[in-house]
RNA sequence: GGAACUGUGGUGUAGCGGUUAACAUGUCGGCCUGUCACGCCGAAGAUCGCGGGUUCGAUUCCCGUCAGUUCCGCCA
């Protein structure tokens, strides 16, 4: 039977617990993570969220709790009165922080029972993950994961303190909003005032901020929940938590110093780690010609190096084609790689093909000459130039790919994370940063015909590449910006649009005739006429901060509540049907779902 | 929309065209007053994800399906 607390009081948590208590009469409340029963004497590790401490239950000291103690098994929740003492001599535990002592229990509360858990308590437990999020409740009793969430918690509690401090004003923009035609698919909500009318979840505040600037709230940020209904990956959830910035008045540069102040404070206290500024700069075009990618990991070199000239003059006819059209010929030199089998570089040609690349050339540099299957159609003076620019040792692997830019740049960059996965070429101490500005406003969408915004419709293009927005798209540059830490996409952000005809340009540009562009966004060109300030901002997206910053792998462990690949919850079984009368109330007609082998 | 991997006692794994389906851990019972991954003795626990096919015989091979994971597309 389980009890009732019946005035029992926690003193003090388990895992506070420190030698200086010994004396002390405290009592603890927790989980039982363990018990090692002696006949006569028995031991229980407590938990509670700060650690655990050991509890002797001994016939001598306290009969009826002993008794108790008995039935207790894992995981069942109890309250303890006793005594802190130091341990005997040769008893110290050194492994637990609260190991100088323990607590001889004179009275014992079992407050509730417990089933047998599916998985053990404990850090690195070896559980599918289909386990843990079922369970979610228990996995999130580990240390592991309760520290992920505390990280989370300083993290934004920086930020808010951070940025009040330096005038920002948090405010909160609307959960259901007017669905938008760019960009992700939105979550939809039915209205069940108007009739076959919806919301849309947020993608993100970003029309919302805008309008608080013209508001003249000058500094604004929000701890925002985003939805997108896209699908999953292992740093991608259908809700996640953007930190969502906006100032008035300002440059890109002012952006830039502003978001990394911000940073390298928040991050660094919530890590307990310094992190330096000014954080290096990269154009976007510096940074495709160097990773191959818009988000470079610094954290190594293997530049990608460009032999386009030497293929152009040279008799492999693939090279060359590619050469001529303007395409790229690029290769990565893998220092010390030269002992790859045939079934690695068969692999890593597998592994660039996943990004399009149709095939991957090598050449093996040893002391003795050169080892390739492309070397015959290259002469003397060709393979020494390669070499060359190349700085090819003995032991050197040199790959290359030739193909057009995005597919080039896409490959080889994914390769040069590979290859630096494969040859542990990354310490994971190091925390690189940069920013990556100058993005492209549009890129030519070939399905759709048409030209889309890299950023979004309201990024701001430079000054001084304004003359080809309507001419030659595809120079065209953006005050737009992301901050990258060791190869993921922190944030980004842009300048903003702030005026009304250069919007209804930018809309015209991207494919929106005047009669949309004012039915989407007509409230926003009406702000814009009422004295918009020039603005811009930045959103970070904080599961990814956290996650980098716990070391993980995956966001799902750094959110309290994740969703599966498949977009579901496994914890609470959502999504799920829901009754005609709810539906008819929205004015939905009811759906089935597909029958079997349908 | 596409590709790959995984699915076997509660959990994590092994296995194989014919097995009494193995091991670890956990669970339950007994013993034990200094353990801390306690120890010792004993016991229970699996329609091998689901459906179909091939076969004399399928947990094993094939197809489909469901679930989980990773990736491509997608994610302004």
């Amino acid at each position: 039977m389980s009890e009732a607390l019946g005035g029992m009081k926690r003193s003090i948590y388990c895992g506070l617990l420190k030698a200086r208590d010994a004396g002390k009469e405290v009592v603890l409340t927790g989980w039982v993570q363990r018990r090692r029963d002696h006949g006569g004497l028995i031991f229980i590790d407590l938990r509670d969220r700060y650690g655990l401490v050991q509890i002797v239950f001994s016939q001598d000291v306290a009969k009826e709790a002993f008794a108790k103690a008995e039935t207790v098994r894992n995981e069942y929740v109890m309250a303890v009165k006793g005594q802190v003492r130091l341990r005997l001599e040769g008893t110290v535990n050194e492994n637990l922080a609260t190991g100088e002592i323990e607590v001889y229990a004179e009275e014992l509360k079992i407050l509730n029972k417990a089933k047998t858990p599916p998985f053990y308590i404990e850090d690195g437990v070896a559980v599918d993950e289909l386990m843990r999020l079922k369970y979610r409740y228990l996995d999130l009793r580990r240390p592991e994961m309760r520290k992920c969430l505390e990280l989370r918690h300083k993290t934004t509690m920086a930020m808010r303190h951070y940025l009040d401090k330096e005038g920002f004003l948090e405010v909160e923009t609307p959960i259901l909003q007017k669905s938008t035609p760019e960009g992700a698919r939105d979550y939809l909500v039915p209205s069940r005032i108007y009739p076959g009318e919806f919301f849309a979840l947020p993608q993100s505040p970003q029309l919302f901020k805008q309008i608080l600037m013209v508001s003249g709230i000058d500094k604004y940020f929000q701890i925002a929940r985003c939805f997108r209904d896209e699908d999953l990956r292992a740093d991608r959830q259908p809700e996640f938590t953007q930190l969502d910035m906006e100032m008035s008045f300002v440059e890109v540069d002012d952006i830039l110093e502003t978001a990394e102040k911000m940073i390298t404070r928040v991050m660094g206290e919530a890590m307990g780690k310094e992190i330096k500024g000014p954080f290096p700069r990269l154009t976007w075009e510096e940074a495709m010609n160097r990773y191959g990618s818009d988000k470079p990991d610094t954290r190594f070199g293997m530049e990608l190096v460009d032999i386009a000239d030497i293929a152009k003059a040279s008799e492999f006819k693939v090279f060359a084609a590619v050469a001529q059209n303007g395409g790229w010929v690029r290769g990565i030199n893998a220092k010390g790689c030269a002992g790859y089998s045939r079934k690695d570089l068969d692999d890593l040609t597998k592994y660039a093909g996943i990004y399009g690349a149709k095939g991957l050339a090598w050449i093996i540099v040893e002391e003795e000459g050169l080892k390739s299957p492309i070397a015959k159609f290259f002469t003397q003076e060709q393979l020494e130039a390669i070499c060359r620019r190349m700085e090819a040792c003995p032991g050197d692997l040199l790959m290359f790919v030739a193909a057009e830019r995005p597919i080039a740049a896409d490959s080889l960059g994914h390769l040069r994370l590979e290859i630096a996965k494969r040859e542990n070429l990354i310490n994971p101490e190091d925390f690189n940063f940069l920013w990556v500005t100058q993005f492209p406003l549009f890129e030519y969408d070939a399905e759709d015909k048409r030209w889309v915004a890299v950023h979004h419709p309201f990024t701001a293009p430079m000054d001084e590449d304004i003359p080809y927005l309507e001419t030659d798209q595809a120079r065209v540059r953006s005050k737009a910006y992301d901050m990258v830490l060791n190869g993921t996409e922190l944030g980004g952000g842009s300048i903003r649009i702030h005026q009304r005809d250069v919007q209804q340009l930018m809309f015209k540009l991207l494919g929106l005739d005047e009669e949309e562009s004012n039915e989407k966004f007509g409230f926003l060109l009406e702000a814009f006429d009422y004295g918009t300030p020039p603005h811009g901002g930045i959103a970070f997206g904080l599961d990814r901060m956290v996650m980098l910053m716990a070391g993980r792998e995956s966001i799902r462990d750094v959110i309290a509540f994740p969703k599966t690949q498949s977009s579901s919850c496994l914890l609470t079984q959502a999504p799920c049907p829901v009754g005609e009368k709810q539906l008819k109330e929205l004015h939905i007609k009811a759906v089935l779902p597909p029958a079997k082998g349908e």
